[in-house]
Formats: structure tokens, sequence, C-alpha cells
DNA sequence: ATGGCTGGTAGAACCAGA
């Protein structure tokens, strides 16, 4: 059972919340630009997503001296990891194993009694959308199928964020054509993420603000001489919420410039901006 | 059609990212 919380709100007042959502690749190599980032768009709650360290490790120093004072953490030695850094109180937290390998890809919090925040770190999938048994694609899969079982079963407000590694529709990758059968935009991958969102009705708060006809990027990889010319961008990072709150939030906004930032990742934030 | 780059950890002709 959920305990009762203080409300985060008076009654009749309305008080504003800004989520951001970013996979730092790294929060260790990369403190300096989270910082940054935390002194020029001060949200009230980030998650991330591939820390890279374990909890013991983790700079939580560095947030608590920008007033991040809640911290809650699921890291692992090495790759993925996830963290949610807030402002206001966090409780309840949660660690899903959705691949069932003991990967550090999930942290859930209820935030002051509103809403449940979960943080996602969907696994990339591999080379090639391979379907034997035990490749990568296959477990990317058997993630999101379970995401699906555990998102029927919800029954409060929910944000689910994070990086979902799966950008669904034409204008959220650079070519649809040439990325068809390239994992992060194939029709097997789009369809079970679209079989996730019907679960529970999620919104995707992206689409809401900026339209479905428009190219919309969260990452750009590493490998292009010039990433923003060449521009061969993918919307894997996302924002969604069940309907009870879709109208909470009164802003998306995809945060392009840090793409250029000193040893920038290859994801940039997003935040949502809600009036609770 | 291909390869291009990045960080963590070990000390790799690695792994994982996507």
């Amino acid at each position: 059972m959920l305990r009762p919380l203080p409300p985060l709100k008076h009654p009749g007042m309305t008080t504003t919340l800004r989520i951001a959502s970013w996979n730092i690749n790294s929060v260790r190599f990369r403190i300096d630009i989270v910082e940054r980032f935390l002194r020029d768009h001060g949200p009230d709650i980030l998650c991330l997503q591939e820390t890279k360290v374990v909890d013991e490790q983790f700079p939580e120093g560095a947030f608590r001296q920008l007033g991040y004072n809640h911290i809650a953490l699921n890291g692992q030695p090495m790759h993925h990891g996830v963290a949610i850094i807030s402002k206001v109180p966090l409780h309840n937290r949660t660690a899903e194993d959705w691949q069932a390998n003991g990967e550090a890809r999930h942290v859930g919090v209820e935030v002051a009694g509103s809403f449940r925040l979960e943080n996602v770190y969907v696994p990339a999938g591999g080379e090639a959308p391979d379907f034997t048994d035990g490749s990568k694609f296959r477990q990317k899969l058997d993630f999101v199928g379970r995401m699906t079982e555990w998102s029927r079963a919800l029954n409060k407000p929910t944000i689910l964020t994070g990086d979902f590694n799966i950008a669904p529709l034409e204008t959220d990758v650079w070519s649809h054509k040439q990325l068809v059968n390239v994992v992060s935009h194939t029709a097997v991958e789009i369809e079970a993420l679209d079989k996730l969102q019907a679960t529970a009705n999620w919104v995707d708060l992206a689409r809401q603000f900026i339209p479905p006809e428009e190219p919309l990027f969260t990452w750009w990889s590493y490998r292009a001489q010039d990433w923003e010319t060449s521009n061969r961008g993918r919307r894997l990072d996302h924002m969604w919420v069940t309907p009870d709150l879709l109208d909470k939030a009164v802003s998306h906004v995809v945060h392009k410039p840090v793409r250029n930032w000193g040893k920038p990742s290859d994801h940039i934030p997003i935040v949502t901006e809600f009036r609770l």
C-alpha cells in the first residue's frame, strides 16, 4: 500500500513543475554539462539514463549543491544505469527489471502524492533486427512486452519518460525509407510500442506540442562528421503521460543546442512543464 | 554499401551503444 503523502499544493493553488529527461552517456564524464543544464534551465526534476556508475560512486554532491536534495538511483558497473534527481521530495522508489537479467534500466518514484514518475532506459536492441532466442533485438521486444504487462496494472496518474530507443513516426527519423529495417524504427518495434501505448492510453506529449508532420529528433550519432549538417537524427527520447495528466502539461521543449556543448551526449535533454 | 565515434574498465584482437 502507498502511504499517504503531503500534498504538493494547497487547494486552489497551482504549482508549476518542470520535468526533464536526458540520456547522459556517463554522468561522471559529463557532470559539467549536467550542471550547466540545471543552472541554465532549472528543471524541478531530472531523469537520467546511461549514468554508467554504481550507486556508491554517483556524484550526488554536485546535485545537492544545486538544490537537488532528493535522489533515486538504480545503477550498476560499466553500462546502463538510471537516476531521478529532484528538488521536491520523492517517495516509494521502485526498480523494475523488464529484461529479467538484472540490468539497471528503470527507477520509479512517487512525487508529492500527485503522480508517479517512471524513468526507463529501453535496450538499444543490437545491430540487426534478429529474432533468434537470446538476441539483443529479441530482448528489447521482451522488455517492451513486460513493460506492457506492467502498464496494464497501473491505477495512478503516471509520467513515463526516458530513452525508449524507438522512433515510432516517419517524422521521428531522418529517412523513414532508409531506416525501415534499422533497429529503432522497424515495424515490429513500432507495433510493440503502439501496443504498450494502448494499454494505458499513454499520451505522447512531444507530439501534442510539435505537430506529427514536423521532423523531430532527440538523438544524433557521434559518427557523423557534422551531426548538425547531416542531421541524421532520430526521436528516441519520450515523455508520455496517462490521460488524466494531459491537460496539466503546458509545454514541451527539445533542447537541441545542448548537442553542441563541450563533450556532448549523443542525446539531448527534453523538458515538459506541468501546472498541477 | 560501408564506416564513421564514445565511455568504462581492464589492461582487449573488449563491451555496449543505435
